[in-house]
DNA sequence: GGTCAACGTCAATGGTGTTGGCATAAGGAG
DNA sequence: CTCCTTATGCCAACACCATTGACGTTGACC
């Protein structure tokens, strides 16, 4: 039934200490999370997730109401890591681009576990309360009210957009890069010259883009393109 | 058996038109595009692909090695979407933009598919190609080398990395967006008043985030701080 | 006409998320 | 102390999943 929403009952009674209590959300988030750096995107499933904990399948439905909660979860765990001892320094443009570099290493840190949340990144909670830090930031800059919206929601979503995409390309196993690269040389081997007469020049360059992460760049662009709005 | 490679061989032979043959690559793909926008992205399986295509499960297995497979090329089909029928004005400026919102457009007319092919958005035939094209403009529009790659770098991974986010959230069911919004009275509820002073300012703020893409902005800041660094 | 490869089906395997029922034990109430 | 509520955990079961090996069929080529 639906309507079993043990965790949340049990998150708000806050009963003092329980009995022998073996498992805890955080602990299972955590183990979670471990499964997922240790086994790959597919080594996590309720099954094993029990069985990790000592406990049942079964149980980790007393604490999540399914699946996609426990995902949820992991994915605002990934945030938390992100803002956790974060300290603001007063430079506008310095505190923007530690924290974009710190969701993004945050995210990174976990690869499988990132793609895993592609799907629910934005409204957690500890991600909701650190909207208001980065407003916070942004309008203590000195924009107008519109343009510090803007700039809020660009920087936020270009920062979790950019953590996705390459922990996705950094979970990726070795097997598959290979893959491409052969997929790769069919392709241009397929296509008409005229289409791709820099082969040569461009192919390190695809290899490169699956090593190195644009975040740092594009990060840069939009904090210079907004302090000349600033300025100008 | 793996070895099994039907379609490698059967793309490379070209056999001319087969018999009776009722399945074809393309008519896959276009099938479970369609299953994914009208059954959402848990609609998708080998049952009811091979199902909706008249035929048995196991057949989709003599076109496909395997459902990451599949993917791989509903992805690259959506990519494929995103360059049909462009032709670049010499405006490297213009072209860039252009190209940055069809792909967007392209990823967000298929949003559950979006998702789903998240963890191989790069590195796929079709958008392999369009890399060229990519690099061409920036080169064209008279970079030095670096700058061209920096640039092309981050175009398109932002262009990717804001076509996935965005159709994540636009994937979501409208149930799933109230209950984040529950989540957000609930943390806000929670945490002390100190930091989030601003919660009535910010929370319409959220919902907005969740409707609008950020995606033109963050291209529009992207391409005018690349533009200030040709002139500068 | 004979051979072979592509195509499609059948049946089976070992996994998955999820749930209802049952047992256990702690904490509070009397 | 006893009773009762409630959280917790396990068991068994359900429906579904991806994948594969063996098997027939049918067309195309030599």
């Amino acid at each position: 039934m639906a309507k079993r929403v043990v965790p949340e009952s049990a998150r708000r009674r806050r009963r003092p200490t329980k009995r022998g209590q073996v498992l805890t959300h955080a602990l299972i988030v955590e183990t979670a999370l471990r499964m997922l750096r240790e086994h790959g995107a597919d080594g996590l499933s309720a099954r094993r997730l029990g069985l990790a904990l000592g406990a049942d399948a079964s149980t980790v439905y007393r604490y999540f109401r399914g699946m996609d909660d426990l995902i949820l979860a992991i994915a605002d765990e990934l945030f938390r890591h992100a803002m956790e001892d974060w300290r603001a320094t007063g430079d506008w443009r310095a505190d923007l681009r530690d924290l974009g570099l710190r969701i993004h290493h945050a995210y990174l840190a976990h690869p499988q576990a990132a793609v895993l949340t592609a799907s629910r990144v934005t409204g957690r909670p500890n991600e909701v309360a650190g909207d208001e830090t980065i407003l916070g930031i942004v309008r203590g800059a000195g924009f107008a009210d519109a343009d510090a919206v803007r700039i809020y929601h660009a920087f936020i979503d270009q920062s979790l957009a950019f953590a996705i995409l390459d922990a996705a390309t950094l979970a990726l196993p070795k097997a598959a890069r290979e893959a491409d690269e052969e997929v790769w040389r069919d392709t241009y081997a397929r296509l008409p010259a005229s289409t791709h007469p820099n082969i040569a020049a461009t192919a390190p360059l695809l290899v490169a883009r699956m090593n190195d992460s644009a975040y740092p760049t594009a990060l840069d662009m939009l904090l210079s393109s907004a302090s000349a709005q600033l300025t100008g």
